[in-house]
DNA sequence: ATTTTATGTGATAACGTTACCATGTGAGTG
DNA sequence: CACTCACATGGTAACGTTATCACATAAAAT
């Protein structure tokens, strides 16, 4: 117990014991067993963080907002990557529910299946903080960028730039009204009284909601040059998608952005070295991470135990080349 | 005692009782508790994996590499992100070792201190196998692409295509040696009689290993585009160093490849949507994580007990548009 | 002188598992 | 009939910590 104390450096122990015990861990290459002390304090200090895949700017990003916030705090973190794949998913949260994390932070697209593991996960007692994404939770605190008005943001850049056909890459009229990026795009050309034709829009064929690779904004863009009815800009779900369409568009002979305007979302590092230059969307993301890493600690430490908490953050137009505007 | 035999269903027990022990379990929403078993069994049937950073198609494919051999196999993964800083490397390593992992898989690029704390951990009896980083230890086993001659082959391309006046975009002559993508460099050149000068290699200044990303690649390239002795053509280091100096030749109004050939290193994903699409060299990422899993895996389990083992996988050139092939 | 307070040390139990051993049953065997 | 053997069940201790309590001493306050 003495040496419990003179190791953690509290209550009661005279300097000249401390030093020894100190001296003697040193010497012996001594670290606590976490396990152990754990188990004992019914306590890891350690948060999981759920990923949706990592091969992706916006992941490192997020976690290096949270990380500095959490390792601040005392809290070690262990990322996992769901590959945007249901079962991943469920198995990564019950890896950190059996490891018995203190908290959870989420960052992956709702799934049924995720939200259902989620509120379980809430019930046995681990806090839960999601990002970007709804859990209809009452201690289930949520932070995200405004996707809705960046994307109505860019929509309305495209029409000021004289744009009317403008169409989205990325979303499915069927399930796409779940993504909040869409909906801006519809509200907004709604509001400058425009009517989005379901030719201008191109998405996921069947129930899945993935539509997020360089693959899929390349067929994406083929498809909505084809027919006769064609956009003259695109705003697209992702830079990801945007760099596959920008491809796409040059690979059948259209100028981007003579003959269409192609926007993204999300300015990936490497949007600003396309040819040309892509427009895009930023959301503030280590932000977020700072943000949801706060609140997250907030639950742990008790300084914060009300309800639901929601905070929406500002996206910002990145206005480059692929669209025509001549800054 | 029965409960557990009856959960873990090893042992005798009778199948009234293990339906029993079953259903109680699953009404109770029991869950084992990792923590108090990992204790008792000196052993946590986890793993962590650390990364250079996560930003990254090669740690993404990496990991569903390592996953899908270690999952297979009963052990949980927990990934970190060292971001290519040792004080974060250093951290992160006490974390996996503080919660007790069984094995640790490292694909960080080596550094002094790294390798020190590596050591270390081996010595504790963690089991390491490192990813494409040596460390010189006889229990380490050590999966690898063969980056010096995908490099070498790159360049022997180069010159297939008539070009002699070849640069390299990533190291300094100083500390680049342990870069074997460099080292193929140079010992392509002189494979082929010619001499690689000064001029046309350039990379990070200091005493920094780091110059990996599409900003490196955009001021290397105004490096190496701006004095009288030019190159033709450039390997570099990667693929987004290469889609910076696309970019940047691209800015001083220099075609690609006309004016001057570009080629990467690791075909991620977006590299083939790049105008021009990039030339560069594949390596077999998720083999590379598949086998150093099952390393690690054989190791863990006693399977193998040997000495160090050492795997190198080929690279494999892939020819796009970026320096001038026609094919 | 007595009581309080601050300081220091250690015994004990508990966290939730499982390894190991002890015991018990009933069937089959010599 | 005694004996082995497969099957079944449970008691006990241990993994490495720390919360809690108990106690001891010395200094300070009454």
């Amino acid at each position: 117990m003495t040496v419990s104390r003179a190791l953690n450096r509290n209550g009661y122990v005279s300097a000249d014991v401390r030093d020894r015990v100190l001296a003697s861990a040193s010497r012996l290459n001594y670290r606590p067993n976490v396990l152990a002390r754990s188990l004992r304090q019914q306590s890891t200090k350690a948060v999981g963080v759920l990923l949706p895949d990592i091969a992706n700017p916006f992941s490192s990003e997020l976690v290096q907002g949270i990380e500095s916030v959490l390792l601040d705090n005392g809290y070690d973190c262990f990322l996992t990557a769901s590959l945007r794949n249901v079962e991943r998913e469920k198995s990564a949260l019950t890896a950190f529910l059996d490891h018995r994390v203190d908290g959870i932070l989420v960052a992956t697209r709702e799934t049924r299946a995720g939200n259902e593991a989620l509120v379980e996960a809430v019930n046995r007692g681990t806090q839960v903080v999601t990002i970007g994404r709804l859990l209809n939770h009452d201690r289930v605190d949520h932070v995200t960028a405004d996707h809705w008005r960046g994307a109505f943001d860019a929509v309305a850049h495209l029409i000021a730039l004289g744009h009317k056909k403008i169409g989205f890459l990325g979303a499915s009229i069927v399930n796409g009204s779940s993504l909040r990026r869409f909906a801006g795009y519809i509200d907004a050309m709604h509001e400058h009284g425009l009517e989005p034709k379901p030719a201008w829009i191109v998405g996921p064929k069947g129930e899945s909601p993935k539509y997020s690779t360089q693959e899929d904004g390349h067929e994406g863009m083929v498809r909505l040059l084809t027919p006769r009815s064609r956009p003259t800009a695109v705003l697209c779900r992702n830079d990801f998608t945007a760099i596959g369409a920008i491809c796409a568009a040059s690979d059948m002979g259209r100028s981007v952005p003579g003959d269409i305007a192609i926007a993204g979302f999300d300015n990936i590092p490497i949007s600003a070295y396309m040819q040309p230059p892509l427009t895009t969307v930023e959301q503030p993301t280590a932000e977020q991470g700072r943000i949801a890493g706060q609140m997250l600690v907030e639950r742990l430490t008790h300084q914060y135990e009300g309800s639901r908490r929601d905070q929406v953050l500002p996206c910002k137009l990145i206005v480059r080349k692929s669209c025509g505007a001549n800054s």
